[in-house]
DNA sequence: GCCTCACATTACATCGATGTAACGTGAGGC
DNA sequence: GCCTCACGTTACATCGATGTAATGTGAGGC
C-alpha cells in the first residue's frame, strides 16, 4: 500500500497539513520542519495522490490532444511538439483520435473527459460553427487548424494565402497545368476548401483559365488514398505539369505512383506538398512544401490554452501561424 | 458549476448513491426509479467526475504509454495502434515521451504518474535489468520491444530471427557484400544489439566472412542521421551490394542519399528496412521490410496490462509477436 | 393477520489532499 | 511581568463518487 501525507506526517511528527505546506511551498514552513518532512517523504517513497489533489484542486494537470489519426506523420508530428512543449510546462498529455468517428470530436468539446484534463487542444477536420450548442459551458479549448469555428480560440497557418503562394511558385517554374490532389468531395474538409480556394485564386493572378478536370479528388489524406487516386486520374488523363497535393503524406503517394510509370520529378511532373513532415525532406525526390513551425504551433496553442484556463470569459483570440515555401528538388529544374 | 451525483439525486427525488447504482449497474436499481435518475442526469447535463471516481475506486481509467519520440513514424504507428485499441477497451492513453531524457524510463517505472494511471505500456530504449530496484513495487508494466528486462511484462518481435532472415533473403538474391546501418556504438541499443547479432549469425550460414566495414555505425535511429552516417561512409567506402537500415526511417534517409549520388536502387544496391511502417509501401523504390502487426502487437501488450492489473503477482510473461519479410522494390530486380 | 424474506433504497463513512479558521508558542514592547 | 502580534501549526471540513451496513417496503406463506 502506497503512502499518503497522513504517513509522512505521524513519521515526520506533525500534521498532514504541514506536509501538504512542505510540498506546495505557499504556506511558509520553519527550516527543522521541512527538513523532518522531506526525509519522511524520502524514507516512505511518498509519491503524492493525483487523483486526490485532482478532486481537491478541481485541476488534474493533464491536458487532452485530439487528433484525427495518430499514425499520420502530421498527426504525430504535432502530438510530439505538444508532448513536449506540454511537458516543460509540467502538463500531461491524453491523447484523443477522432478519425474513426468524427462526432467524437463534438463529444470531446462538450464533455473533455470528466475533470480528468483540464483543457483540451483539438485538431478537427469536420467541426464547423454548428458544432457547439450555444449555451453549454465549453471546458477550455484551443483548436488547431483551419476550421470557420469562432467559438474557441485558435491556432492556424493560413491555408488560403500557402497554397495561393505555393501554386504561385508552382506557376513561376512555367508550368501552366497545375493539378491539385487532396479536394475532399464528400466531407467538407475545411483545409482542403480553403486550399483549393488559394490554388484559384492564384490561378487567376497567373492568367490560367480554371480546368476542373485538373481538380483530383481523394478520398483520404493518406499516401494510400492519394496513390489510388492518382493513379486512377492518370489512367484516364494526360500527365499535368505540375501536381500540388494538399498534405505531403499525399504527396508521397503520389510520387511513388509516378515513379513507377516512369514520370521523371520534376522534369516531367513537378510536386509539391503541404506541412513539411520530416520525411518530406528524405523523399525521392525531396518534396518542394509549405513548411511552418510546429513547436511554435504547439507553443502558442499551449499559451491560448492556459490563458483560457484562467480567464474563461475572456474575448476569442486567433493566432497564426507563419509559414514558407521550401522548394526542394521535386519541383525545383 | 457542473453538476454532481447529488444534484442529479436531488432532481430525481432519490439519494446520491442510487445515482450511482444506475450508473455503475452492479446494485440492481427497480425501472421507475432508473428512468427518473437517467431523465434527471439527461436534464442536468451530468458528467461524473472522474478525478472523484478515480480517488474511490484507486483505478482511474488511464494508462500511460511511453516511447522514445512520437515523430517518428515507428514509434507513431505505435501510439496509434495503442490509443485505438485502448479506446476499445474503455481505456484512455496519456502520452509520455522518453527520447530526450533516457532517466525518465526509470522514472516511469517507478512512480507511474502517482495513481493518475493504473498501468504503464513503456518501450524503452536503454534500459536493462539494472532499472529496477528489487524490492520496489513496480506498477502494471508492459515492455514493447527487445530489452533484455526480466522483471516486468513483455511483448516483442524476435528481432535476432528475423534480422537473420532479412540478411538471408539478401543473401538469396546472389549479394555478398551485405551492409547493415544503424549500430549503436555508445548508448547501447539493445535492437541494434539483437539485429546486429541476427546479421551475423545470417552471414555465417552464408558463407560470407565477417567484415566490420560493412557495419556502419549510426547516432540516432532517424532519416536524417542515417542519411548523414552513409553520406560519409560512401564517402570513402566502395558502395556495398545490399544495405540492410535497422529501421525503416534510416532505409529512407538511406535511399534518399543512394539516389542523390546516382546509385539505382536495387540494380546498384539493395536497400531493406525493418518495422514496415506506413510510407515503406510509397518509399521510391518501395521499401522491402520487417513487417508485424502493430494492431495485434497492440492489443497484446493491453491483454498482458490488464491481466497483470488483475493479479499483482503472477508469472511474468512473455509474448513473441510473428514477423514477415516483405520483399519490395528496393530488392527485388 | 402476523411473520418472514427478499430486495430496493438510504445514511454514513471513506478515498487522499488541501483550504479555512482556530490555535498555540515564542519574541518583542512597554 | 503582562500583553500584543506574528508566524508556524493544527483540527476540521470539503471535493464527488461509492462500498458497507442498516433501513424501509412490499409480497408471499401459514
Amino acid at each position: 500500500m502506497r503512502a499518503t501525507v497522513k504517513d509522512v506526517a505521524r513519521l515526520a511528527g506533525v500534521s498532514p497539513k504541514t506536509v501538504s505546506n512542505v510540498m506546495n511551498g505557499i504556506v511558509p514552513v520553519s527550516g527543522p520542519t521541512r527538513f523532518r518532512v522531506e526525509q519522511a517523504m524520502a524514507e516512505l517513497d511518498y509519491v503524492p495522490n493525483l487523483s486526490a489533489r485532482g478532486l481537491r484542486n478541481g485541476r488534474s494537470g493533464v491536458i487532452a490532444l485530439a487528433l484525427p489519426d495518430l499514425g499520420t506523420p502530421y498527426s504525430a508530428e504535432i502530438a510530439h511538439s505538444v508532448v513536449e512543449v506540454a511537458h516543460e510546462q509540467g502538463w500531461s498529455v491524453q491523447i484523443e483520435e477522432t478519425g474513426s468517428d468524427p462526432t467524437r470530436e463534438y463529444e470531446l468539446m462538450s464533455r473533455a473527459r470528466s475533470n480528468l484534463v483540464d483543457g483540451l487542444i483539438l485538431n478537427p477536420v469536420v467541426l464547423d460553427e454548428s458544432a457547439v450548442k450555444v449555451g453549454v459551458s465549453l471546458p477550455p479549448v484551443v483548436l488547431l487548424g483551419e476550421v470557420s469555428q469562432k467559438l474557441a480560440d485558435r491556432v492556424w497557418v493560413d491555408s488560403v494565402a500557402a497554397a495561393r503562394d505555393m501554386t504561385l511558385a508552382l506557376g513561376r517554374t512555367g508550368r501552366r497545368r497545375i493539378a491539385v490532389l487532396g479536394t475532399a468531395e464528400v466531407r467538407g474538409s475545411a483545409a482542403a476548401i480553403l486550399r483549393t480556394r488559394g490554388y484559384q485564386a492564384a490561378l487567376g493572378e497567373l492568367g490560367i483559365a480554371l480546368d476542373d478536370s485538373l481538380i483530383i479528388p481523394c478520398e483520404k489524406w493518406s499516401p494510400d488514398s492519394a496513390a489510388r487516386a492518382l493513379s486512377a486520374y492518370l489512367d484516364s488523363n494526360p500527365v499535368p505539369e505540375a501536381l500540388f497535393c494538399f498534405t505531403d503524406s499525399m504527396a508521397i503517394g503520389a510520387l511513388s505512383v509516378l515513379w513507377k510509370r516512369g514520370l521523371r520529378v520534376p522534369d516531367d511532373v513537378a510536386v509539391a506538398g503541404f506541412d513539411d513532415i520530416a520525411d518530406a525532406k528524405y523523399a525521392v525526390p525531396s518534396l518542394t512544401t509549405v513548411s511552418f513551425d510546429k513547436r511554435h504551433m504547439a507553443r502558442e496553442a499551449l499559451r491560448l490554452l492556459t490563458e483560457r484556463m484562467a480567464d474563461r470569459q475572456g474575448p476569442q483570440r486567433v493566432v497564426a501561424v507563419d509559414y514558407e515555401i521550401v522548394e526542394r528538388e521535386s519541383t525545383s529544374p
